[in-house]
DNA sequence: AATCTGCACAACCGCAAATTT
DNA sequence: CAAATTTGCGGTTGTGCAGAT
C-alpha cells in the first residue's frame, strides 16, 4: 500500500507498506509471548511476511504497549525544542526524554511545526540549533552526545522507552546497577541544563514513567526468560493454527480477567497492564469480540496507530492506543 | 460544490555502530 | 583480531486528510 518510498529491497514475497490489524496482532501477540531477541527471525517464526526492520520499527513506534500517543504536551513540545537546541537531530536521545514518544513521532512534530516554531521564537539563538536542525547536529554538546549514545546501549534503547533520562530510571526494576546510572549522569546534567524546562518540568511532560519499563520488560525479560534461544529455533509457526490459537489465548484471558486496570506500575502489575493494553489493542483493531477472522480488512484509519486514530478531539493529549488513564474515555469512544 | 494546496503521519531506505561468530 | 550479522538511528518520501480558494 505504498506509504513512504519504493523499498529498495526486491524481497518477494514481503508485505510492505501499512500493517493491518491481522499483522499486528500477530506481532503483537508473538512478542508477547516470546519477546522479541531476534528481529531478523522474529517474522519467520510470527508468520508474518515483513522483514524484520519493518516489524521492529511497526513494534517500537505503534504497538509498543507504554506508547502515548496524541498531541503533544505544551511541556513535551518545550522540551523537544531545549532538547533540540541541545542535542540537534538525535531524535533518540531526545525520546529517550520524553517516555513513551518515539524518534520517528518527536521527529515527525519537529519537522511539522516545532521547527518552524524554534526559528520563529529565537532567531538569533538559532545558530547553534538551526544549523543542528537543518543538518549539522554535530556542533552542539559534545559531551553529552556520547554520554546519551553510551546510554542507548542498554537493550530497548531504540525508540526511547528502553532509556528514559530525566524520568525515574527505577532502579528498583533495574538489575544494572551503578554503571546505568553512571552513565545516566550526563543526562542528567543537561537536564538540569534545561533552566527554563528543569527535570521536572521533563518529568510532568511525560507522565509514565515507569511504563517506559513495561515495553522494555514485555520484551527484555521476556528475553531474558530465556525461551528465546529455543524459539528461535522452533520451525516456522503455523500461523493459522498456532499464531491465531495465541491470540485466542490472549482474549480469552482478557476476558476472563478483570479489564480494569489500575494505573500502578510496577513489574508486578505489568502482566496486567499488557493485558488491558492488548485488550485495548484488539479493540481498536476491531479483533474485540467476535473473532479476528470476522474482521476483514479494516480500513487504513481503523488500525492503530493509522492516521485518524489519534483522538483529536480532546484536544489535550489523548492516547490512544495505550494508556490506562486514558482508557476509560478511549473505550466509550470505541464502544459505539 | 469542486479543486487545489499544505500539513501530518506512517513507512522505507541507507548507513553506522554494536554484537556475535 | 577480523569478518559477518544484526540492530538502531536519522533522513526522506508518499499518501491521505483538512482547510482554503
Amino acid at each position: 500500500m505504498g506509504r513512504g518510498r519504493a523499498p529498495c529491497c526486491a524481497k518477494v514475497g514481503l508485505n510492505r507498506g501499512s500493517w493491518t490489524p491481522q499483522e499486528d496482532m500477530r506481532l503483537i501477540a508473538y512478542i508477547q509471548k516470546h519477546g522479541h531477541a531476534n528481529w531478523r527471525a522474529l517474522p519467520r517464526q510470527a508468520g508474518l511476511l515483513r522483514c524484520g526492520k519493518s516489524c521492529r520499527l511497526r513494534w517500537i513506534n505503534y504497538l509498543r504497549p507504554d506508547l502515548r500517543r496524541g498531541n503533544f504536551t505544551a511541556e513535551e513540545e518545550a522540551t523537544v525544542i531545549k532538547l533540540h537546541a541541545l542535542l540537534g537531530n538525535k531524535w533518540s536521545k531526545i525520546a529517550a526524554c520524553l517516555p513513551g514518544r518515539t524518534d520517528n513521532e518527536i521527529k515527525n512534530v519537529w519537522n511539522t511545526h516545532l521547527k518552524k516554531r524554534a526559528s520563529e521564537q529565537k532567531p538569533g539563538v538559532g545558530e547553534s540549533k538551526g544549523e543542528a536542525a537543518d543538518g549539522d547536529p554535530d556542533t552542539p554538546v559534545p559531551s553529552l552526545s556520547s554520554a546519551s549514545s553510551s546510554m542507548t546501549s542498554s537493550e530497548g534503547s531504540n525508540g526511547g522507552a528502553g532509556e528514559q533520562c530525566g524520568t525515574s530510571n527505577d532502579p528498583e526494576t533495574m538489575d544494572v546497577p551503578s554503571p546505568l546510572e553512571l552513565e545516566l549522569e550526563p543526562v542528567m546534567d543537561i537536564l538540569d541544563m534545561l533552566a527554563d524546562a528543569p527535570t521536572e518540568a521533563l518529568a510532568t511532560a511525560a507522565p509514565m514513567p515507569t511504563s517506559s519499563c513495561s515495553s522494555s520488560s514485555l520484551t527484555t525479560c521476556a528475553g531474558g526468560g530465556g525461551g528465546v534461544e529455543e524459539l528461535l529455533e522452533l520451525p516456522d509457526i503455523d500461523m493459522d493454527a498456532d499464531i491465531w490459537s495465541i491470540i485466542d489465548d490472549d482474549i480469552a484471558r482478557l476476558q476472563q480477567g478483570d479489564a480494569t486496570v489500575p494505573c500502578t506500575t510496577k513489574a508486578s502489575q505489568e502482566e496486567e497492564g499488557n493485558e488491558w493494553w492488548l485488550q485495548d489493542l484488539e479493540k481498536e483493531l476491531g479483533l474485540w469480540g467476535p473473532t479476528e477472522e470476522s474482521q476483514p480488512q479494516a480500513g487504513p484509519h481503523d488500525q492503530i496507530g493509522y492516521p485518524g486514530q489519534l483522538s483529536e478531539t480532546e484536544g489535550d493529549m489523548v492516547m490512544v492506543s495505550s494508556h490506562p488513564q486514558s482508557r476509560s474515555d478511549h473505550e466509550a469512544s470505541n464502544s459505539e
